[in-house]
DNA sequence: TCAATAGTGTCTGTGAGACACTATATC
DNA sequence: GATATAGTGTCTCACAGACACTATTGA
């Protein structure tokens, strides 16, 4: 305990959440008005300092669920990366953890135990006007992992409910990766996609037109062969 | 500075890096025989604790070339993730960062600056037998990185020197992934993929046999289509 | 019956898997 | 020429992309 070597930092960390929707045809992310300096009144990133008595994974399920209101069990969540960067934090040294989760489109999020101002806002507008830290490029970063995610794992079912329509999830696709897709070939994919999704059987009027098969989410993890996120590069030989 | 709040854990953060090569048709992993309590006398990771004047990469870097000898600008270094369970170190809370290296089979490491011991073992053999704190886990997520990573980018040319032959490249996914690959199907694969290898234009004899061309690594990162790890799960309706 | 959304079928081309022969070196 | 390694060609099947028609609801 004493054997500390005085060239080690000694610090703190922070879990920071990339809490990311889906709705109105684009991705959106949970984002803070800070009501603290550094960086009063911008737009950051949920999260908070690990505490004694937990664990990374502990404080962001934490964090998740004062922001969010939800409890962090039944949202998807995964460690993005770290950033330890010197200049990150103008309090000090702090090394962050990022986490990176997917939910679907929450009613509202409360605005949470804390009282902070939590609110959805489209990630293009965010990336455009910036966010406090370094927390731009964590967006980026989790962005990023999330659009490659979707390729070759069924991780797309982590923004939709508990049942959803084929054309729900082609939405979410659509907006993660802003492209769009075939109709014919995505039901094609989805459905023949071993453990991908699953009918409930029952099914789902919208305001007009032919009601929608629901389905749940499969057994399976990951998607092989992969969904196919755009245009292959071909070789030009 | 002082809006330290009394249940923000202060902490050390480490850096550790499992360093991987294939050598002799299998996987093996740079560890180094522990010279202190705890787990005095037992087979560990790299790594150290990040000072307070750099990144976790710099850390990782610099732990990199002290054990290896070789500068870490020249190895393929990625950040794995970070592990933050409680008691995963006896001396009290400490928070690692583990980095990934892929390396082509070196001479012999080093002993390193710090004189400690380290070597290759087989990844088999160090997954069987254990390593101290819970490095067993993180070298266990470290392979699957990799393997998964051999799927669908170009870094199996990492595991391989400046040049190389189709037959190397072919024994490092064999190695990685324990399976044995068609040679005709994995040649047509890797030479037909865009800006995965470039011929030298120069072939290299080995002690018998047809001399083979010779390889550089391409520009293109990713692989699309990626390279098939297994038998795809086939469907059965 | 019209508008709106859901669902299905076919054709084609790329590419992976299975498989056998030819080429070039050393001994 | 025997042995060892390198390199290539063909057939088949899975599946992605392009594309058009049918089905089922409410207004």
């Amino acid at each position: 305990m004493s054997t500390l070597d005085r060239a080690h930092a000694v610090l703190r960390v922070t879990a920071d959440l990339v809490i990311l929707t889906v709705r109105k045809g684009a991705m959106h992310v949970l984002v803070i008005e800070r009501g603290n300096e550094p960086f009063h009144g911008m737009l950051a990133l949920p999260g908070g300092f690990l505490r004694a008595d937990e664990t990374l994974e502990e404080a962001a399920g934490r964090e998740l669920a004062e922001e969010t209101g939800l409890d962090g069990g039944r949202l998807y969540l995964e460690q993005l990366r770290s950033y330890s960067d010197m200049e990150r934090d103008p309090r000090g040294r702090v090394v962050t953890v990022a986490y990176l989760a997917l939910a679907p489109d929450l009613p509202i999020p409360t605005a949470g135990t804390d009282a902070r101002a939590a609110r959805w806002e489209p990630v293009e507008k965010i990336m455009a006007a910036g966010l406090a830290f370094d927390h731009g490029r964590i967006l980026a970063d989790a962005i990023e992992r999330a659009r490659a995610k979707l390729e070759y794992t069924t991780l797309a079912t982590a923004f939709c409910g508990d049942s959803f329509t084929v054309s729900e999830l082609q939405d979410v696709y659509e907006a993660v990766w802003g492209v769009s897709l075939d109709r014919r070939n995505f039901n094609r994919k989805v459905t023949h996609a071993a453990g991908f999704i699953e009918p409930t059987g029952q099914k789902r009027q919208s305001a007009a037109g032919r009601p929608a098969v629901l389905y749940r989410r499969g057994p399976a993890a990951t998607l092989s062969p992969p969904m196919l996120r755009a245009t292959i590069d071909r070789n030009v030989d």
